[in-house]
DNA sequence: GATGAATGAGGGTTCATTCAT
DNA sequence: CATGAATGAACCCTCATTCAT
């Protein structure tokens, strides 16, 4: 429309162009990361693979541990948003459904919760690698050692946060409440690992056993 | 006294000398790759720290794989063992209880089994650290692929032996029944590696908070 | 009013401009060759700082080496032919003055000469340290190997002819006439570096002092 | 002759050893610094002309700028020393001689100042390039910015201290005393430098040269 | 058998240069 | 012509492994 629109159209396409091609680093690493672990993986395979010159990916990440912690950070910070949307109250749904007892209010918040995550895992193997090798997420600076948190941690407070909800609905009891979030999660793990060796696995049933497992076991 | 006594003698000795050389190796080996993780441990640290040259780490083992091998074989075998240990029927014990009911019987075996777990993964921090980073066990070469097991597949298969015990003694519920394992072995990681984060935790009592969720949401 | 008017006009515009642009590459290029050394500066260095694309600083020099070449043979050109122009008869100057013996008009020369080269070295630091790094200047070609000649050479090379007219003028000593043009060189460089540390210096004070202590042990 | 001797020697020829191989490496070091200039040099190239290989450089010099660090510690030590011992008073020499007047002992002491310059330049041709160089000295730690000293800083010092002699022995003109360093050094570097472009220059008769017009201009 | 200096393949990183837009 | 992202050869450095003492 404007004199400026050829130039606006040039800089966006590139930016574009530029977004991509981090994208696709990103994408190569978290592959090969994924297959070899994070020690196997060189930098030259992750170019290779996302198509690209070695000095490419220096172009894109200050060295290797920045595009490592930028992996880890966009692929965890994806996982962790999705569990807090799955826990974000859903005014309407509750309005239109006719109150439910506490108990099956949980539950489908429980179930929520596990969806997230099983979902976010099945479109990241990367992320299997990480609860296995739970490498550092750092929240900001690589060189600060403050203010560090585990891609664990951090699922660990998600994890209590929805407890905490159950016990204020008075579902869960109250004995051992703060260390149903780690149980929960190490069932999580422990399931959602399990399927990786079985080929034959059906994640989504085996992770509502769990749901059912779970709640039979912490509710009252 | 004669001749040979004493060639024994001092094969022993030598024997009993390399043994604790290549203790010392593995202990330090254990320390280290426990503290710093695999990757960030050189050849040289672990022979320092054993109080040896390179070189002698190099005349009790083949190459660094053969050391780690050896080591993740000794501390697993040492688990493992301990695991069966605690799963083989005690004989003697059942005959001087006045025949507890089957759910009271397997409840005992899982607190034992779990109990086993826990003191092996107190006294040897190690195993943490293979939990986490899930090295490779090699049962024969390092070459061949065929028949490489990792502590969390061995771990499912003693876990599933314990949960075939209670399906058959019909104390556990029939529908997920494969998944227990799954389910325990993650609840044990989880409730371990919590207490790694929290110095006050209390390891002993979290696991026993752990049976008593695991019998309400698995027993029928 | 002609086409071809217009076209010149154009053609000369764009010169203008594309030997501005040039000059700013150059410029930038001692900025920062003077300031961080040759090794530590960048291509891409040298284009942000005089305002272009990298790619832009090719269409101008063939390469790295041709950059820094063109850069030390502008300056060096301007700085002995400034050199030069100081040894030029100046005919009138002698006509005004009242016909000055030998030695007043030879220490004229000298002082005129070290004159020129302060004024020089005071407006282009870049050259203090192509006189410290002492980068050679092609004549021609980089890869001939021929015709090649240093800064300190060509000082060399005029210092000696601003010798021979003291010898022939009978003002300089014949002994060690040879090595004067050595001594001057070294003595220069030695008060000009000597400024760059002192902030305090003034460095037309020292100079003047310089060739006082210079007429002393070199005149007869 | 004791138990321990056998050890101490081995310690001894190992130490020796070690030495050795020190030395071969700021040798070659040396060599090919003083020749190509310190970029063009390449760590494997300074190991290969040591006759090692690369990791044994390492083992030797924490990395490429402690070598070059240590090689100008040593080299310009040595030169500084001999400067120092130079400078040194002789007291048997004065007391030998039937009182010489203060010049002549002025001009001994700078003739000695001068040889052992000289001396040390022409064994030491890499300090040449030191000299064209001028790379930092670091008195102490490298990252500390604090106290660091150039080869020219030192050497004008050096000089400073000989002129104070002078000056209080009432030899040298007063004017300009505290400039009369900085020319002594830039000669001495003049003269050297011209004597490394002509093969047939006699750097010896040359400095001598140079100490008479030095003698001539600064003296009373 | 112990020692630890020497080895050198291999990986991370830089930066002059190219070329499609 | 200007642009600046892409390129990849080349360099610094690490560390598992060897072997002479």
């Amino acid at each position: 429309m404007n004199p400026n629109s050829l130039h606006d159209a040039r800089v966006t396409l590139r930016a574009r162009f530029r977004s991509a091609t981090r994208e696709a680093i990103l994408e190569a690493a978290a592959d090969l990361l994924g297959a070899d672990g994070a020690t196997q993986t060189r930098m030259e395979d992750i170019a290779a693979r996302a198509g690209v010159a070695v000095g490419t990916v220096y172009n894109y990440f200050e060295d290797r541990k920045a595009l490592v912690s930028a992996l880890l950070e966009t692929r965890i910070k994806g996982l962790l948003e999705a569990l807090d949307a799955s826990l974000a109250p859903t005014a309407k749904g509750a309005a239109a459904t006719p109150a439910p007892d506490a108990r099956t209010a949980f539950q489908a918040d429980l179930e929520r919760f596990v969806a997230a995550f099983t979902a976010h895992i099945e479109s990241n193997r990367f992320l299997f690698a990480v609860l296995r090798d739970e490498e550092r997420v750092s929240g900001v600076d690589a060189t600060s050692q403050s203010r560090r948190t585990t891609l664990g941690g951090e699922l660990l407070g998600k994890a209590g946060r929805l407890m905490d909800r159950g016990l204020k609905a008075r579902v869960l009891r109250r004995d051992d409440a703060e260390l149903y979030g780690a149980m929960l999660v190490g069932m999580l793990r422990g399931v959602a690992l399990r399927s990786l060796t079985r080929t034959s696995a059906d994640l989504r049933r085996d992770m509502a056993a769990m749901v059912r497992v779970f709640m039979s076991g912490a509710a009252r």
